[in-house]
DNA sequence: GCCGTTTTCGGCCCGACTGTTTTCAGTCG
């Protein structure tokens, strides 16, 4: 029992309530309990099994022996009780946007519809159209929402597996006979979502290796188990492959399965060309050719070399240029994650946050950065909590505090007061000027009227753009991976007006977002925009997101002078306040 | 179902958008 499963039986029960059409009020009630459940400082689990719950806010008498009951006996009557009204299937309902309890309760109880399937099925058949508060319209957005989740299906954010990647090299590299181990495939290469998992270990022994492999717990299915080759699955879904190679053919062998296939279609017609034939073990003079028996190569720096290629990295490895520049010595330096000194957009408690402002401060020096922007939502974004003027006054003051009582210590670390601010419909600011003013920087972002007509949403982005108080713009598209497409805009126009206004874009690394998409960093660079990473924090732990932006940034080939936020404290403050000057 | 307190029950987060309606319910952020 762990403390996500406590809170996911709170808020299967909210789903549920939800359903039966409860007091809002009482499901409210089991979500915050989810919630405080999963931010408890200290061993909940420990305390609810010992029924040591008292006090807590949030968890009250009925919540407090509800957890306790599920901590030590592992079931929960109340609960047994009430998914029993349902069909199990019910829950992938919730899945399909535009659709809610009061909606899934109309399918289930006038049509019987407890399944994505059937509704489908229902859907086709213009069952669902005829229904008392859907219509035609309804009828084509579901149908739209469940293609949206089909094609999707059994594909996975980066954020979703990268625990499962640590987990499983780390057990493949404390196996005696592992004398090497990577993850190649998408992971490797920084996709931002990945389909499955390929493993890859240099090793004598084979078959022990594989055997280590399938014979860990969190393997939940075996689905082929070779000597050189084995595919599991987890319980999630996700299916993780591994191929084992000999030390010598390390090098081949890792090109090959990390790919993309386009990159290594390309690198095979370039040995090709030289006379050679690749595969995933080896170099190897063609049949017939004059071609000498290269050497072994140990890396794959060494293989890329031979071919006269300076060493790709992963990220790059797209087929999109990459291979002419390595041939011409051109690879841009990317950036890496030791380069960034500092970043905003980060939330607190004082919006939708977790962590105060000092605890996400100490945070972000403990990983060694020399400032943080604080960027909380603003006043519109009622269900955020964001802050309105009064409360962001006094942020700021507290902020402007901190920085003195760091000067006072001798401590080189700043914080910036900055805000999330509302794009409104018409591109106009959710705060005053005077007010953004005061702030140290402005993160524009758009979280409402996200299906304007790309004419509108892209006029909305540029007039943003153009506030000589607007730093950067925020998850200019919008999308949330696997679940929400980009809004509708014109991407190169933006990317066109931040040129002009000398705005800076965000690379949000949240890995629901990564957005703006690497794809578009090179236009944006060409154009002499500027990048920002920033995690979207809403906890202190969120500020390890950072890793995945770093990903994008070198998928977009961006290098640490392209990236704002690689820029020592005095220069980027001075970088700050750059567009007001010229404004 | 929780909280705060006026210690016993009333209040609990707001607004825009969409589609189905013909004045509003449901969903989303």
């Amino acid at each position: 029992m762990t403390r996500e499963d406590l809170a996911d039986v709170l808020e299967n029960i909210a789903l549920l309530l939800e359903l039966k059409g409860e007091n809002p009020f009482k499901i409210r009630a089991y979500r915050t309990g989810a919630e405080t459940v999963m931010q408890y400082p200290g061993d909940i689990v420990e305390k609810a099994r010992l029924g040591e719950l008292e006090g807590i806010k949030g968890i009250g008498d009925a919540l407090q022996q509800k957890l306790h009951e599920l901590a030590s006996t592992g079931k929960l009557g109340f609960w047994e009780k009430l998914r029993g009204e349902f069909p199990e299937t019910i829950f992938e309902l919730f899945d399909v946007q535009g659709l809610g309890p009061k909606k899934v309760k109309a399918l289930y109880e006038e049509l019987g519809i407890a399944s994505i399937a059937a509704l489908k099925k229902a859907c086709e058949e213009g069952r669902v159209a005829g229904l008392t508060g859907f219509g035609q319209k309804s009828a084509e957005k579901i149908r739209e929402a469940i293609a949206f989740l089909e094609t999707n299906a059994d594909r996975f954010r980066l954020g979703d597996v990268a625990a499962a990647v640590e987990m499983i090299l780390d057990s493949l590299k404390s196996h005696p006979a592992c004398l090497r181990a990577e993850v190649g495939g998408s992971f490797r290469r920084g996709k931002e979502t990945v389909h499955d998992l390929d493993f890859l270990v240099a090793t004598g022994d084979p078959q022990a290796v594989m055997d280590h492999f399938v014979g860990q717990a969190w393997v939940k299915d075996t689905i082929a188990h070779g000597r050189t080759k084995s595919s599991i699955r987890l319980e999630n879904g996700l299916q993780c492959d591994l191929r084992a190679v000999a030390n010598d053919e390390w090098a081949c062998a890792l090109m090959y399965f990390t790919g993309s296939k386009e990159h290594n279609v390309a690198i095979r017609g370039r040995a090709n060309d030289r006379g050679y034939t690749l595969n995933e073990y080896r170099l190897a003079p063609r049949e017939g050719s004059e071609a000498k028996m290269p050497p072994v190569f140990g890396e794959e720096r060494d293989l890329y070399a031979f071919l006269g290629l300076d060493y790709i990295a992963p990220e790059l490895r797209e087929n999109g240029g990459e291979i002419e520049a390595a041939a011409a010595h051109t690879l841009p330096r990317l950036i890496e994650l030791e380069n960034l000194r500092g970043t905003f957009h980060n939330h607190t408690t004082a919006s939708d946050g977790r962590n105060t402002v000092p605890e996400m401060a100490d945070a972000a020096r403990e990983l060694g950065l020399q400032y943080l922007g604080i960027a909380d939502h603003s006043k519109s974004s009622f269900q955020a909590n964001g802050l309105d003027e009064t409360r962001l006054r006094a942020q700021i003051a507290e902020i402007r505090d901190l920085n003195r009582r760091y000067a006072d210590e001798g401590e080189t670390f700043r914080l910036f007061a900055g805000s999330e601010v509302d794009i409104h419909k018409d591109g106009s600011l959710d705060y005053d000027e005077e007010l953004l003013a005061e702030l140290d920087y402005v993160v524009a972002s758009v979280h409402n009227a996200m299906t304007l007509p790309e004419a509108e949403m892209t006029a909305r982005l540029i007039r943003a753009a153009e506030s000589p108080h607007v730093t950067m713009l925020g998850h200019l598209t919008g999308r949330l991976l696997l679940q929400r497409e980009p809004y509708a805009v014109d991407i190169p126009a933006v990317i066109e007006a931040c040129a002009d206004t000398g705005t800076w874009i965000e690379l949000n690394c949240n890995p629901w977002r990564l957005d703006l998409d690497w794809r578009w960093w090179r236009l944006a660079t060409e154009k002499g925009v500027k990048c920002v990473i920033n995690p979207d924090g809403h906890r202190v732990a969120d500020l390890h997101y950072l890793w995945f932006g770093i990903k994008q940034a070198r998928k977009g080939w961006l290098t640490r002078a392209d990236v704002m936020n690689c820029l020592p404290l005095d220069a980027i403050e001075e970088a700050l306040g750059a567009k007001r000057k010229r404004g």
